[in-house]
DNA sequence: AGCACGCCGACT
DNA sequence: GTCGGCGTGCTC
């Protein structure tokens, strides 16, 4: 703690590369420590909230170093084992420490600065003021500092910033950067006597209040709940529960308040819910279960990591939840990852009814002050009040773990898992394995079907491998029938986009009271609009990509920007008012479905139905309840949901998948739909999955049909040894961006052509993307291939320099490279 | 990321 | 002639 160090190098968060260097003034010499906060100044007027990476006494020679302004932290937030995490995620994902510091921690624990707007209260106006300049001087009268957003709001201007400048000028108002805290404790109101009132006292009030009948209702009521009359210590009354209680308004309370009767106070809030849960403890094993985990614990025994393959309903939560009781008896944390938000929902009540308050959540529907707890839960790891247990997404790996004993990753091959855009594009798994070996933990991947890589890596023994192939209670896998829409539209045979047989499977299923779940890989109404007579499609303005056509708002939308429009009456081509919607999205199957069925119930699940915070868990209860009959659905929908009363899945069109133009396209084709199929059938008896598809002789949709998991896999790593793919080769891809087009074309080929001097063959493309221009700017990739035995870090380290040199070109200066690595 | 600096077009 | 548009480069 004391020490006599100088200078700090501080994380910014903000895109740079590497650390800046401040000094540390006296009075904080004794405060300062590796990975506490600190406000730092940047430029002329911004403060951020910096991370201290190291403490030393070299004086930078070649710039004046700033001193650090605060310390935020009586104890480190960022523990050791993160900030080696953090390095190694920005080393071997090429991306800045700063965008992995964004990443890592809850915005609720950097404080950003803020404009405020302060009255200079010596002002007088020599001219007259614009009315708008004197309502904001108004409003700065009344209270001392605004913010730009609040003085926005007050006047109902979206931009105040010209007149702002302009009373700026004038000397009527001061500019200050505040730094504040987005988190904030919440507080809840309680309601107590105002003093210790004896007996005669209270008795005299009451009588006092004989013409205020309300008044004397809610006094009676609040004496009541406190057990007033019981208890030597009153109960906390909430004001809430009080005026409940009696159902009166808030202004009766505030009389008797007035009155000195009764007085408010705020008690700080725990939005965790740390109240204890009846636990149910361990279930027993099923033998397959029991030979399948002890073979887990003996692969743990030599191997950091092992591969669960399980099929689906094979009871692979159940063990988990037993490796996780083996972790927390020897007093260690546990990371459970899930590859989606919706999954916690249902996993989460298993795990809390074993384990109950110890398990904690943490995903990115959480609000931002959730999250700060969450983390700040996790960090001080107090004995009886800690989380032992995190159920979290890709982010939850940031956590502060001090102590982890298991890492679990269910559906390992999901690709959910990897973080696309912004940087740090990291994989979750990948990093997990990393921060496992941290901690000398363990991790443990699971699925119904494995990755193509992780199943390699099993093979070759490089993870341990453990395969359980009987199903839970003995359920069958379900019947897989294939229905060849091509056949169907010849014969004219296709309702909208029910074939004949899905039509019949449907209509048994609901006579059955069986449920059904239908899943389209495309969500909005119509994927795009097309004109009659001359064919025109309406595009986005800003991307390369047909605007998806949303039903319930009218709307034209682009799913890569998010722009959005309502869509022309006429043809911008030929001017023809007949724009008809083609394809089928999500929304437009939920309203077929309701004119075929009209007595069924039909729920959609979709990005744009489940925005909102409970949405997800609603539309599960839903289903769960049987309120639903019916569930159409995107991904979303495949991914390790278990109910019990699914008869029918359907895959509408299973082409769209397997045609989509990438390497992987086969592997997740089959993982989809047999995670799918993997919904039918549950309890009671088998159920059924129709497959729609053009192509039903398709090697891959007959895997599915067989459940042939080896099967996909031996053609897949054919395919990959031959066309050098991974696991064999790592995968680099490097994306240039550029508002200009043919600058940015010759830049990819000047830039290809010189990454080829060095790793020859290695280089692919440059290659236009299907979509080519998202946000107005244009993209080209390039594909650097490596085998995986040679360094990683050499090829980074040269594709750097490289980058470098093509900025030192004048006319490349301003092109845009990332780096995507493993890039999926 | 934000902000200052600096260089060109449309205005008093 | 100036105001302000955005393109460029720097921030310890």
């Amino acid at each position: 703690m004391n020490n006599n160090l100088n200078f700090a190098d501080i994380i910014l968060p903000l895109p740079l590369a590497g650390v800046y260097t401040y000094s540390i003034p006296d009075e904080f010499k004794n405060q300062m420590a590796i990975g506490k906060r600190v406000v730092v100044p940047l430029g002329t007027k911004k403060l951020y909230t910096g991370i201290v990476q190291a403490l030393h006494n070299n004086a930078p020679a070649d710039y004046k170093v700033k001193d650090i302004l605060s310390c935020l932290d009586d104890f480190p937030v960022i523990n050791n084992f993160q900030l080696k995490f953090w390095d190694w995620i920005s080393q071997y994902y090429q991306s800045v420490l700063g965008d992995v510091y964004k990443a890592a921690i809850p915005s609720g624990l950097k404080l950003e600065s803020q404009t405020k707007i302060i009255l200079n209260e010596e002002f007088v106006a020599d001219n007259a003021l614009s009315k708008t300049e004197d309502q904001i001087l108004n409003i700065l009268s009344k209270s001392k500092d605004v913010s730009i957003a609040s003085l926005n709001q007050a006047t109902g201007l979206k931009n105040t910033l010209p007149q702002i400048k302009s009373l700026l000028d004038k000397g009527a108002v001061v500019i200050e950067e505040h730094i504040s805290s987005g988190y904030k404790e919440k507080k809840q109101e309680f309601v107590s006597l105002h003093s210790n009132f004896t007996e005669e006292e209270i008795g005299e009030i009451l009588n006092g209040l004989k013409r205020a009948k309300k008044q004397q209702e809610l006094l009676y009521s609040y004496l009541n709940l406190s057990k007033h009359y019981f208890e030597e210590k009153p109960e906390k009354v909430s004001s809430n529960e009080l005026l409940k209680s009696v159902d009166c308004s808030r202004a009766i309370l505030k009389s008797l308040v007035d009155k000195n009767i009764l007085k408010f106070y705020f008690e700080k809030l725990d939005r965790l819910d740390l109240s204890s849960i009846n636990t149910t403890g361990l279930k027993e094993l099923n033998p397959h279960q029991e030979i399948a985990i002890n073979e887990i614990r003996d692969n743990f025994e030599h191997k950091n990591c092992v591969l669960l393959h399980g099929v689906t309903s094979s009871g692979k939560t159940e063990i988990y939840i037993h490796l996780i009781e083996e972790q927390l008896k020897l007093g260690k944390q546990v990371l459970y990852l899930l590859p989606e938000i919706a999954l916690t929902t249902q996993i989460i009540n298993r795990l809390k009814s074993v384990f109950g308050n110890k398990v904690g959540v943490y995903h990115s529907k959480f609000n931002d002050s959730e999250r700060v707890e969450i983390y700040n839960n996790v960090l001080e790891n107090k004995t009886d009040k800690a989380y032992q247990v995190i159920l979290g997404v890709r982010s939850s790996v940031f956590l502060p773990f001090n102590n982890l004993g298991l890492i679990i990753i269910d559906e390992e091959h999901e690709n959910t898992y990897k973080q696309f855009d912004p940087a740090p594009r990291y994989h979750a798994r990948d990093a997990a394995l990393y921060l496992a070996n941290l901690h000398g933990a363990k991790t443990l991947l699971g699925t119904a079907t494995p990755a193509v890589e992780s199943y390699y890596n099993a093979q070759t023994g490089k993870y341990g491998l453990v395969e359980l192939f009987k199903r839970y209670q003995e359920i069958e896998m379900p019947e897989i029938i294939v229905a060849d829409i091509k056949e169907a539209r010849r014969r004219k045979m296709m309702k909208s986009i029910f074939s004949p047989e899905l039509m019949s499977h449907m209509t048994e299923s609901l006579e059955n009271k069986e449920q059904i779940i239908l899943f389209q890989n495309r969500r909005g109404y119509a994927p795009y609009l097309e004109c009659k007579s001359c064919g025109w499609v309406p595009h986005c303005p800003n991307c390369s990509v047909s605007l998806t056509y949303h039903r319930h708002n009218n709307l034209l939308v682009c799913h890569y920007c998010g722009h959005g429009m309502t869509p022309p009456n006429n043809c911008e081509h030929c001017g023809s008012s007949g724009l008809e919607d083609r394809g089928f999205g999500t929304e437009k199957i939920e309203e077929e479905l309701l004119s075929y069925f009209p007595e069924a119930k039909v729920g959609r699940m979709d990005l744009d139905t489940t925005r909102k915070k409970n949405a997800y868990e609603k539309l599960i209860y839903q289903f769960e309840k049987h309120e639903l009959d019916i569930l159409v659905g995107t991904q979303m929908v495949s991914k390790g949901l278990d109910f019990d009363n699914v008869g029918l899945v359907g895959i509408l069109n299973a082409d769209s998948m397997l045609n989509y133009p990438d390497f992987r396209a086969y592997e997740r084709s089959f993982q989809m739909m047999a995670q799918v199929s993997g919904r039918a059938g549950r309890k009671k008896k088998r159920g059924k999955v129709l497959i729609q598809t053009y192509t039903p002789e398709h090697e891959i949709i007959k895997n599915v049909v067989k459940n042939d998991y080896f099967e996909m896999y031996s053609s897949q790593i054919a395919e990959r040894k031959e066309y050098i793919y991974p696991p064999f080769y790592r995968l680099i891809n490097i994306s240039l961006k550029h508002k200009n087009q043919r600058l940015v074309n010759e830049a990819a080929n000047y830039f290809a052509n010189s990454l080829r001097k060095i790793f020859g063959i290695r280089v692919f493309g440059p290659q236009s993307p299907v979509i080519n221009r998202i946000q107005n700017s244009f993209i080209v990739n390039i594909l650097l291939k490596i085998e995986k035995k040679s360094s990683p870090a050499k090829a980074k380290w040269i594709l750097n320099q490289q980058a470098n040199f093509l900025k030192e070109i004048e006319k490349f200066k301003s092109i845009q490279i990332n780096f995507d690595v493993d890039p999926m």
